[in-house]
DNA sequence: CCTCCACGATCAACAGGCGCATGGACGAAG
DNA sequence: CTTCGTCCATGCGCCTGTTGATCGTGGAGG
C-alpha cells in the first residue's frame, strides 16, 4: 500500500510519515500543491492525504482537477478549522472523508484504513458462466458486458442453474429452491420460465436434459 | 442505525433511548439480560449498550455468550466501578469499548460513534454514490456539491442504500435497521419514504428492482 | 424408415400483487 | 397554536406470475 502526503507544514508532514510507515505503508511526502496534483496523477498511490492550505494550488483544487480528470483515488482531506474554509466544503470536491485539525493520531490511522478497506471490498459474489455475468447482491444479469432485465422469478432461476453451473439441475429442485414449499402448481412453469430466459439472454445458454432437467453451459 | 440498550435501570435506560434517538438511531431497550442475549442475537442491531449488573444474565455472560456464538456485533460496555466487578474485564469477554459511571452523554455519543463507525460495514463517514455524497458523521447530503436537506427517517433509509450501493437491499432489510422493533406497521412506509427521498434527490438514484427491494446506483 | 407417444417449448390471456402517489391524522417540538 | 416529521389508508396503474392450449421434438418399436 503506497500514501502519499501533500502537506506544507514540514513537521506535520514529518511525523505523519514515520507514524504510517511504522504501519507498514509506504509513504511518499510532497509540499507544493501542484506536485501533489500531479504525484497523485501517476495513478500509482492507494490513497492520497491532502492538505487544504498549501503553496502552489490549494487542496479543494487539487482534489476537483483530480476528480475531473476521472481519478478516483481515495482522498482523505485535512481541513483546518479556522473559519476561512468551511470543513463541510471538501465533500464537494469530491473527497471521500476529511479530518479536521488538530486531529489525533489514531483517528488518522483508523480513517486511512477504513478509506483503504472500503476501497477494496469489491468482493461481490458474481457467478460467471461463459458470456454470462449472474450479480447475485446487484441481482443484475449481464450478457457480453450488456445488462439484460430480468423479472424476479427469472432471476432467481437462472441463479440456481448459475450456482450449479455444468450440472444438471433438476425441476424439482429448482421448485424447491425458487418457489414456496406449499406451491403445488405444475412443473410446466419451470419451461416457461426456462424458455423466457432464452428469449432474453439467446439460445444456447441452458440445455435441456431430457428426463433429468436443465444444465447452465459455458457455449455461447 | 439500530441500537440495542440492555440496562435495568428504567431511569437511565430511558434517558438514554431518548437521546441517542434525538442523534437519529433506531433504538430498543430491554431490561433483562437473557431478553437482551436473545435479541441481540437476532443480527439486526448495529450496535449494543450493554449493562452488567442485570437480572436473568449478568453483561458479562451476555457478552462472552455472544462471542461465542460467533456475532461481531460492536457492544459497549456500562460498568460500574463499584469495585465488586474490574472494568477490564469486560474487554477480556469481547466488549469492543467500555464506559463507567457515571459517564457524561456526550462521551456515551462520541463512544456510540466511534464504535459505529469503526466496526461498521463501511468505515467511512463520507459515503460517495455517484453524484451523491451521504456523510454519516455530520448526518449531511449533497447531490453535485449542493446541499439536499433530508429528514431524520429520509436519511436513515437513504444510509441504508448507501452502505450497500449497487447491492439490491430488501424492504425487510431497511425495516430491521431503521425502525424499531415496536414497530408492526405497513411495508409501505418505505415505499413513502423512498417516493420522498426520490422527489428530493432526483429520479435516477434509487432503482426499485421488483420483488426484491431497491437498490442505490451511481447513474445520474 | 415410418409411426406413435411422451415430454418439452412456446404463446396468449388473465387476474392478482406490487409499487407509487396522495391526502390527511397524529404527536412532538418550538 | 403552529409547524414539521412521521405514519396510515386509499386508489390506481402496470408489471408479473400463472395457467391451459397448442405446437415442436426426440426416442422406441414395429
Amino acid at each position: 500500500m503506497r500514501l502519499l502526503i501533500v502537506e506544507d507544514e514540514q513537521r506535520l508532514a514529518l511525523s505523519l510519515a514515520r507514524g504510517l510507515r511504522a504501519e507498514g505503508y509506504a509513504v511518499d511526502v510532497v509540499h507544493d500543491g501542484l506536485e501533489g496534483l500531479h504525484r497523485a496523477g501517476e495513478g500509482a498511490y492507494d490513497l492520497v492525504l491532502l492538505d487544504i492550505m498549501l503553496p502552489g494550488m490549494n487542496g479543494y483544487r487539487v482534489c476537483a482537477t483530480l476528480r475531473a480528470a476521472g481519478n478516483e483515488v481515495p482522498i482523505l482531506m485535512l481541513t483546518a478549522k479556522d473559519g476561512e474554509y468551511d470543513e463541510a466544503e471538501g465533500l464537494d470536491t469530491g473527497a471521500d472523508d476529511y479530518l479536521t485539525k488538530p486531529f489525533s493520531y489514531v483517528v488518522l490511522v483508523a480513517r486511512v484504513k477504513a478509506l483503504l478497506r472500503r476501497r477494496g471490498r469489491s468482493a461481490a459474489p458474481v457467478l460467471r458462466v461463459g458470456a454470462l455475468a449472474v450479480d447475485q447482491g446487484a441481482r443484475r444479469v449481464e450478457r457480453d458486458g450488456t445488462e439484460v432485465a430480468l423479472t424476479a422469478k427469472e432471476f432467481a432461476v437462472l441463479e440456481q442453474l448459475a450456482l450449479r453451473a455444468g450440472e444438471v439441475v433438476s425441476k424439482a429442485e429448482i421448485l424447491e429452491h425458487v418457489w414456496d414449499f406449499a406451491y403445488d402448481g405444475d412443473v410446466n412453469i419451470i419451461e416457461v420460465y426456462v424458455s423466457a430466459l432464452r428469449r432474453k439472454l439467446g439460445a444456447g445458454h441452458i440445455v435441456t436434459v431430457r428426463g433429468a432437467g436443465y444444465r447452465l453451459v459455458a457455449g455461447a
